[in-house]
DNA sequence: CGAGCGTTTGATCGGTGTCAAGGATCGTGG
DNA sequence: CCACGATCCTTGACACCGATCAAACGCTCG
């Protein structure tokens, strides 16, 4: 707590990987102390392009980012959605290449890992070590939800469940409150995630604020009742496993 | 080479995890003689029910196997499918909690491992580690390709996609040849994996049947040409990643 | 004030779902 | 060896959800 340098960057990783198994004093310094080079990358900028070859991962201290992947008629599908403190590459820093796009919605802070700190770290430090491999389980849980919500919903069902996700992760970083939060995606953002058009998204919208699940105004969302839209979204958090570390206390 | 006990029984594991790099004496032999109980499982019952605690991961040596969700009305969505060398449940052995079920399509043989003895030697031997951390990758990966066809392609594309990656599969594992197979699932399965109607994709069977993308005999898939079928699927084997390998060699 | 982007709305089209019935295949038991 | 039931496959007619096309509207920021 004295007048060293600036709040160490990698904060808002640490509070993500704390979720995922708790830490000594040494774990946790070890997490902050790792080499990071952080940058600024504009809206619309793309983190990680398809096809480089990333021998850093990136933690996303600041904004929003979407993981994303044209299909052969030039359609997009978003796969992901990275807010404070996600890693939004580990994969691929590990596999060796990125086989998507990882695109800033607004002008965002990344922190760029050296693959072989991670690497190193992982393993001295098992507890460490674990609590990433958690966070690709959760990623492959999330991934899996996402298939049965755009598999096997209809759209209104499929935006009050991505509206609950959003609104609960929000929260869960800190960044809001699930029952009424700012949007940081357009309607041609959610309807690339939930695998319907833009004008249909708007329509969907439209009935969820006249049923009484939602009000809006441009870009803020308001659940109005979460019981509700919890219902029609068929959503159960589970699948986010934020309460996890319950049973490592 | 002597006259020991039967051939081990995680030699598909083995198999599977040196794709992910590449592994010394004792790193093979400690993945062999991790403690491994063989159960049978019959065709249409659950290797794993939503819900229930495991402690011990599960390998799949032999037969198919689904991981499914059921959503509100009752529709089931199939995640992932699991063939031989498989490791069915990673996330939620290490997790806790099943949060989808798994069911085997034909009979099938499972190997349990304790949830801590994989733990261990994951952290005593990074390679092994390592690899086991790739799989988990990799699945992500796929989870990914498999939301992007699902959300932004037809119903061709999607199923001549699906056809493509199970053959693909099914070769790494050397189970069959790309170009002509045993399908393990019957059509409603097929629909389950890509979203659609099992009516639908007897339908859209039959164009692809007579466009020349393949030919058929119940059950029985060859793919009369590979390029044509590839274009119709916008497919690309990259996100399998099964030559990874070479970058480790 | 104008440009650019995102939102909203209407009209129409088409891909896929739904419902229903019949046909093929296979394992099992008489 | 045949009959039977269960499961899966196939086909047709029709309905509907969401896509497509097109245009106007509203912000927001130079």
């Amino acid at each position: 707590m004295d007048a060293q340098t600036s709040p160490p960057p990698l904060l808002s990783l640490l509070g993500k990987l704390r979720q995922r198994g708790s830490f000594n004093v040494l774990e946790r310094d070890s997490v902050l102390a790792l080499p990071c080079t952080v940058e600024t990358v504009r809206a619309r900028k793309h983190v990680l392009r398809r096809g480089g070859r990333s021998d850093h991962t990136c933690v996303l201290l600041s904004g929003f980012a979407i993981r994303e992947k044209i299909v052969a008629d030039g359609s997009r599908s978003i796969t992901a959605i990275y807010m404070r403190g996600d890693l939004i590459n580990l994969h691929n820093s590990m596999v060796g290449i990125a086989d998507h796009s990882v695109q800033a919605l607004n002008d965002c802070t990344v922190g760029f890992v050296p693959r072989e700190a991670i690497k190193k770290l992982a393993f001295d430090l098992p507890s460490v070590g674990m609590a990433l491999w958690y966070d690709s389980f959760i990623d492959a849980s999330i991934y899996r939800e996402w298939i049965a919500n755009i598999a096997r919903r209809k759209a209104r069902a499929r935006l009050a469940h991505l509206l609950c996700e959003l609104g609960v992760r929000l929260e869960a970083a800190g960044l809001g409150n699930k029952l009424s939060y700012q949007l940081p995606l357009s309607q041609e953002h959610l309807a690339d995630c939930v695998g319907l058009t833009p004008v249909h998204v708007n329509r969907t919208l439209k009935e969820l604020a006249l049923s009484g699940d939602i009000t809006r105004t441009t870009r803020e969302v308001a659940i109005a009742d979460w019981g509700k839209i919890r219902e029609t979204g068929d959503f159960d958090e589970e699948y986010l496993h934020l309460r996890d570390q319950s049973a490592f206390a």
